[in-house]
DNA sequence: ACCAGCAACTTGTATATATAAGTTGTATTA
DNA sequence: TAATACAACTTATATATACAAGTTGCTGGT
């Protein structure tokens, strides 16, 4: 079973994407027409469209008829994935992150609070535990889990400044559709005081959160824990 | 300018939509093949297909190539709207809300860490503060703050224990079609202390959310603070 | 100078068609 | 009997085409 490639709306939609992310198109400006599209890429409309929708769907984009795809530059959000600053907004440029426990493959003790199926169970479990900073302060520490199921290469992937979703999506077409979370206020347990540099009553933060995918019965898990004094976890929905 | 009839693709969405939504399609059901939907609605593939693209973004679908559409059933929760308990489920008929502070029109202070527009501003706010029990354990701390936007006898509605949203869906034709929150840990301040009965070393959490809707430019504001040591607070994204 | 109207763009909707690829049940074969 | 192969379904992807409808700017007439 060869690795099939993917679509050229799918390429279109990441080369698109892409470029609305890293700041060639900023918000309010408008996307090249359906028509240079076509051309520039050789596609038809339909299939250009397909790939635009996918843009709308994820808020990068709005179309009005007869002016053009509208940039509007930030996406819902899946969840919670962006921090924003008390006090001034955070860029890409002040945020680090440390790889703590590397990525590798083990079994299951537990999937946090969730449960987990036998299949994902027998094939075992990519595990890796990831520090965050912003300005060389540690924000938010994360520990993920994900059944190792037909990710060839998944554990020698450099993960440190890339976020699991971009390589899953953009490396193993797996997209994100949704998920579930729990959300817990608590005390700062001895791994978390030592990590962070916080007293034993320093409120924290803990999420755990079940993401689903659009490869059938494909999700994975992670638990975050985060400081929120300075910063605030924020979400669209 | 007459009102333009909606189109095919919407018109079969509706339909299909309307048919889980009541029951007709339950979920894991599978709905009539795209070649039959062509078949009985005098449509063609693409056309078919676009009304099914809708359904899969909002969920109420998943589609399996050589297997069907195959419906899920519910929608997508709107942010953070559901409790479970760490040990049981939690019924309506444990929840109660107490009215702390009764809703009544006044001037903006703030609208937490949000920013409100001039006209906002100068309509006035509708204020009320609730708390919410579950087994007569106080669980939930929550502020609400409305624009006082042709909401007449707002103020005047029972909210013991009906959700805001409802009251404004039923009442006034208002959806909340989204949001943005914003989420602490803390410790317990006086306030806090008294309504929940917890030492000022516990911690809590506090969520600042911004509720915007189908009315355009017509946003409302709440913060809830929730003491999540037996009840985590859990939500679809 | 103004403005009405048109031309040339844009996206929106819809049809017709073709091929690829995954799933399932059945018939055939070892 | 059990495994294999195939036929008949399903959705996935892509092309080619046509017309409708909204937006913008230019152009010619008043």
């Amino acid at each position: 079973m060869a690795h099939r490639e993917a679509p050229q709306y799918r390429k279109l939609y990441e080369q698109l994407r892409h470029l609305i992310e890293d700041g060639t198109y900023n918000s309010g400006d408008l996307l090249p027409s359906e028509n240079e599209l076509c051309a520039v890429h050789n596609l038809t409309r339909p299939t250009v469209r397909n790939a635009l929708d996918m843009l709308v769907n994820e808020g990068f984009i709005v179309r009005k008829q007869g002016k053009g795809s509208i940039v509007k530059g930030k996406p819902k959000g899946i969840g919670i994935l962006s921090f924003s600053g008390t006090t001034s907004a955070v860029g890409q440029e002040n945020l680090t992150t440390q790889i703590i426990v590397k990525p590798h493959i083990r079994g299951w003790d537990n999937a946090f609070s969730y449960e987990i199926t036998e299949k994902q169970k027998s094939v075992g479990c990519i595990y890796l535990e990831r520090l965050r900073l912003i300005n060389q302060v540690p924000i938010l520490y994360e520990i993920t889990m994900i059944p190792n199921l037909n990710l060839p290469r998944f554990t020698s992937r450099n993960l440190e400044n890339k976020s699991i979703f971009d390589v899953l999506r953009k490396h193993y077409q797996i997209d994100v559709k949704g998920g579930e979370q729990k959300i817990h206020a608590i005390k700062a347990d001895e791994m978390i005081q030592e990590y962070f540099g916080v007293p034993e009553t320093h409120p924290m933060l803990r999420l755990d959160r079940k993401m689903e995918t659009n490869r059938d019965g494909f999700c994975f898990f992670s638990q975050i824990f985060c400081n929120t004094e300075a910063y605030s976890i924020t979400g669209r929905f």
